[in-house]
DNA sequence: AATTAAGTTATTGTATACAAGATTATTGAC
DNA sequence: GTCAATAATCTTGTATACAATAACTTAATT
């Protein structure tokens, strides 16, 4: 790893907190760091910032910055949350999706069904965050749809956890139909709450978070 | 303002660019800021990245950070966002609030109704933002309740305006106590659509919001 | 006179040097 | 041998120096 700017440095970090590199409450080393991609420490500790503002480590003055991988209970908390964003998107793109809109989310979708066919798990894991991202696109709110698009990247490595369970992506793309037309029939109530259940992790779904903590 | 560590730094700039100090696409000079705070730039980058990051200002590679003052647009949609917002932590808390904590929001709303009656807006600002803040926390959920305090110190000034207008503080107060009424009876859906209905804004509160943007 | 090109200045981004506080190690006392 | 105190070392935070690029100015040509 040699890359040069800063910004380009924190998505690499972002990265290797995300695949696991760095158990959690360990010490980020800026000294060690600036070494690892051949800078000084100035542009580490800027990326450093914006780790610890996006909540993937702490800062303790004078002590240094920690990486903070969410527990259970953290974990289910931004699922929560994600399931409720999720639902006001629909809530809204039922009411001020286009045609264009909908077309487009049912493109993403039948992506979708091709990659369950084909049981490509990768496959649907990328295109189920396109459809998830017309839905939020749909809600036209740019600062909404933002918010969306900051939690689902957060929550990238748990979802991907989940879809390697059997039957997991079949459900998946069933919930997506009733979901597509919700949508398309404008009824925002019931968008709202099979996109809030579609998200929301309970039962089945908990358990397989749960045994995916341990990697 | 001659103060020293970074975050306090980032916090008076916040500051700053809340009072309106700075136009929007104003552009914020490191050296100046630096003579300003009698500071190296260091410590101002640092605070200037916080500031970029929390959506205050808006990064250009090799030219500045520039002050991003939300027109009408990303207001109300910051409005809507913060009423989705508040509307799941109202789902969630109709579920999960204790006795203490209903007993903390009643006494926010006494306090709120205390300074309708000495028709002290700015206490009124301070109360309400508690009687919220109460709610928040009755979602039981951490992260929800982070995000919520996230946007409702971002709206901060705009919500201000609103409350010089005539009416605005007894209507709200009236709303307050349907709202706690549906927690107390465990209603979510019902306090949900109460706080969407609360926080949106629309009609009258639309025409006070613009009016009160041209400062 | 207008436009373009080159040179100059100014500003951001990075590296290094220094200061202040925290951690660790060592030494001394009980 | 253990605990405490002090010194040495390490790490973060800030200041300054340097490099790279963008903005501006000036001059030359059409």
């Amino acid at each position: 790893m040699e890359l040069k700017r800063a910004d380009q440095i924190a998505d690499s970090l972002e990265q290797l907190v995300f695949q696991g590199e760095y158990a959690d409450g360990e010490r980020l080393d800026e000294i060690k760091l600036a070494e690892h991609f051949s800078v000084s420490r100035t542009p580490i500790r800027e990326a450093l910032q914006r780790l610890v503002m996006s909540g993937m480590a702490e800062q303790i003055p004078r002590r240094g910055v920690f990486v903070r991988q969410p527990g259970p209970v953290e974990l289910l908390e931004m699922f929560e949350t994600m399931a409720e964003l999720e639902a006001a998107c629909g809530r809204f793109a039922a009411a001020r999706m286009t045609d264009e809109g909908l077309e487009r989310l049912a493109d993403a979708n039948s992506r979708c069904r091709d990659a369950v066919e084909r049981e490509d798990a990768a496959g649907y894991y990328l295109e189920n965050e396109s459809f998830h991202q017309e839905i939020y696109r749909g809600a036209t709110n740019s600062h909404l749809q933002g918010e969306a698009l900051r939690l689902q990247n957060r929550l990238k490595p748990f979802r991907r956890v989940q879809l390697r369970f059997r039957g997991r992506m079949a459900q998946s793309l069933a919930e997506h139909e009733e979901i597509i037309q919700a949508l398309e029939y404008g009824e925002a109530e019931l968008a709202a709450r099979l996109l809030r259940g579609h998200v929301t992790v309970q039962g089945e779904k908990f358990q397989q978070l749960i045994a995916g903590l341990k990697h």
